[in-house]
DNA sequence: CACAGTAACACAACGCAGTTGCATTAATAA
DNA sequence: TTATTAATGCAACTGCGTTGTGTTACTGTG
């Protein structure tokens, strides 16, 4: 089952490098059928080991999954802020419209995210959820400082509702506009279901323009 | 295994009972432990039946929860419209608040809300889900009629992406913000976590607020 | 009041996950 | 070359959802 080249990692780095090959044979299988769908089994495959190989490095196939959602909030984050330091015209919508962007463009995170709280945080170890809430906490903090430079009106609390706002409508949304192939085929059948089909960036990027408009515009400001 | 005073259901409104009997157990359990727990094995013996009897009743296990999804629909639907008529002064903040007070009070459909479109939509028959997002849209339209004559100035879109948020939201919320009893241990632990504890109603009738204002605020009005 | 037919049900087995204990064996260092 | 050790493979275990296949409780006919 083992490839010819196959060969042990002894070393820490070496082990580091395979732990990062498991995650990256997850996050490619991920992305072509779905997170929930990806099973010990095909990882161990892709990577070219055993599966009860894999829990050495992951005490749990939720701790794979949750270590990918940490890693996907790092480079998110990075990706974002660089965006919104790139706009001459913080305007709402071009704020908003920089989130829904690039979540849109990542569609394994958007899944990842909606499955997070529910489904990853389950079956695994206390001291790995707080690794990965204090991951997702310092990205947090990190990308409410870039928006409240960009909107100043904005408090931290308005900062804060608002990127949840835009993760969690991005992984509800991704999570609703990505049929499988029988489903899709179910809303072309039916025109009554013809709104079941949409663009996730465009709608959420309204939702969120509305949202950052209807905070300025608050009476208690 | 049987209970003593167990009967089968031969005629068609004794079958129509055995249904919703299981529904209700399902619906229960969930309520207790998070609907994603509960197996098969728990349902059947809370009804007092073999697990293979279930499946003459529904198709497969994720049938039961979409099932469940419907008539949480229904039910919230109808609930909410009555909360809307007799608001005196329909402010963008009452009717955030309704929407956000109704869903908070119902646990368990925010948990299926928020699991449905991933999970329980697969291993089901494409019939199954086309009988499911009928009964969803019907509800959304209903609704959508309600919101309009509270608030005119709202486009049929408008509202339909305001529904979308306040289930969406509501479900990503309550997932965040219920935690198990471990996790919430250790938010409780580390202060650097303590927002992860939140006021699930006042935050997203805030978020939906604000929206709405948003919406009203837009220039093309 | 039997009794035969029907179908609602239980039982057991199957397949396939994730997980675990133990045997192998590849890499290292003496 | 060889002893050590730890990364890996193997096979068994558990528990899930699911599926045939019997069994037995009902029903309505003689």
């Amino acid at each position: 089952m083992q490839e010819p080249g196959f060969q042990r990692a002894r070393s820490t780095e070496a082990k580091l490098l395979r732990e990062a090959a498991i995650l990256d044979a997850a996050r490619r299988l991920g992305a072509e059928q779905g997170i929930r769908q990806v099973t010990l089994t095909e990882i161990a495959e892709a990577v070219g080991m055993h599966k009860s190989a894999l829990l050495r490095y992951f005490e749990t196939r939720e701790e794979i999954f949750l270590r990918l959602t940490a890693e996907g909030w790092q480079e998110w984050s990075a990706a974002l802020r660089a965006e919104l330091g790139m706009l001459t015209n913080p305007t709402p919508a071009a704020v908003a419209g920089v989130f829904a962007g690039t979540l849109a463009a990542r569609g394994t995170f958007c899944d990842l995210l909606a499955q997070a709280p529910l489904n990853l945080e389950r079956n695994v170890s206390v001291q790995a959820v707080a690794a990965f809430k204090l991951v997702t906490h310092t990205e947090l903090d990190a990308i409410v400082l870039t928006v409240r430079k960009l909107l100043p009106p904005l408090t931290g609390r308005d900062a804060v509702d608002f990127i949840a706002a835009a993760t969690s409508l991005s992984g509800a949304f991704w999570q609703m506009a990505t049929p499988g192939p029988e489903i899709a085929a179910l809303y072309r059948s039916d025109p009554r279901l013809s709104h079941a089909v949409f663009d996730v960036e465009a709608r959420v990027q309204r939702l969120l323009t509305a949202f950052i408009q209807g905070l300025l515009a608050e009476p208690d400001r």
